[in-house]
DNA sequence: TTGGCATATATCAGTTTCTTATATATATGA
DNA sequence: TCATATATATAAGAAACTGATATATGCCAA
């Protein structure tokens, strides 16, 4: 009951997760990310550092989030938080991701009738 | 009303789309199925041709699907239908899918708790 | 004391999957 | 005659991953 979800599926709605992650909880550091989303997702979602962390760097390029350094146990620890025009961004991010799970849940229904009114 | 699901999000979700919609009608040609992808997503999946193509001649070429020509209207359609081994993947792809889109719901809920117990 | 696991960040070669443009060809209606 | 719909096809290039590799500390167990 843990079988992981394939790579193929999950490119491209990893940034979007993260940046769910980041408005949710104000403050987060990149191995948090990852633990975070391996529960969250009963282990179906494996979000590997070589996928965070481009992602977390391209966020702070483009003005998405801040970072904070600070030193825990000797070890250091990057904090990132999203900025105003980041939590804009992430706003958008979230209902794109989410008319994507509505459309796909649409398209998984046993018959999917054409042209049938949803609303 | 009508904002398209960007490419990102839709990479690796095209060719389950595509299988489930040759398990639920049997025989389709490519330009068919295009157009049912955006009716059946109100417009918001574009499934374009160079997306389309390479997609089902990968299909043929592992067996999962058959095709027959016809010659309608002086024009070359191509019907593509599923092998008993494709029908078999298809149901695996779309469970796949599915499995996707229920985790993509858990981690867009609006506070989701680590390790609630979903059962 | 040494080896392994958890913690923590980081880069990079290679793969896959798409987009966008291009090509070809027929039928139909304005 | 010219645009649009129908119908299939390929190819260069971009983007987003995986999986490997690197570095370093703290802690626990054999």
């Amino acid at each position: 009951m843990k079988n992981k979800i394939s790579a193929e599926l999950l490119k491209g709605s990893l940034k979007p997760i993260v940046m769910k992650l980041l408005k949710e909880n104000t403050r987060m550091y990149g191995y948090e990310i990852t633990q975070r989303v391996e529960k969250l997702s009963q282990g179906k979602i494996s979000l590997t550092y070589g996928a965070l962390y481009p992602i977390l760097h391209k966020l702070e390029a483009d003005g998405i989030v801040i970072t904070e350094q600070e030193n825990v146990n000797n070890r250091t620890r990057v904090y990132y938080q999203l900025t105003p025009k980041g939590t804009k961004k992430s706003i958008e991010k979230i209902n794109e991701l989410e008319e994507f799970v509505k459309t796909l849940a649409i398209l998984l229904k046993p018959n999917p009738s054409v042209g049938l009114c949803t609303t």
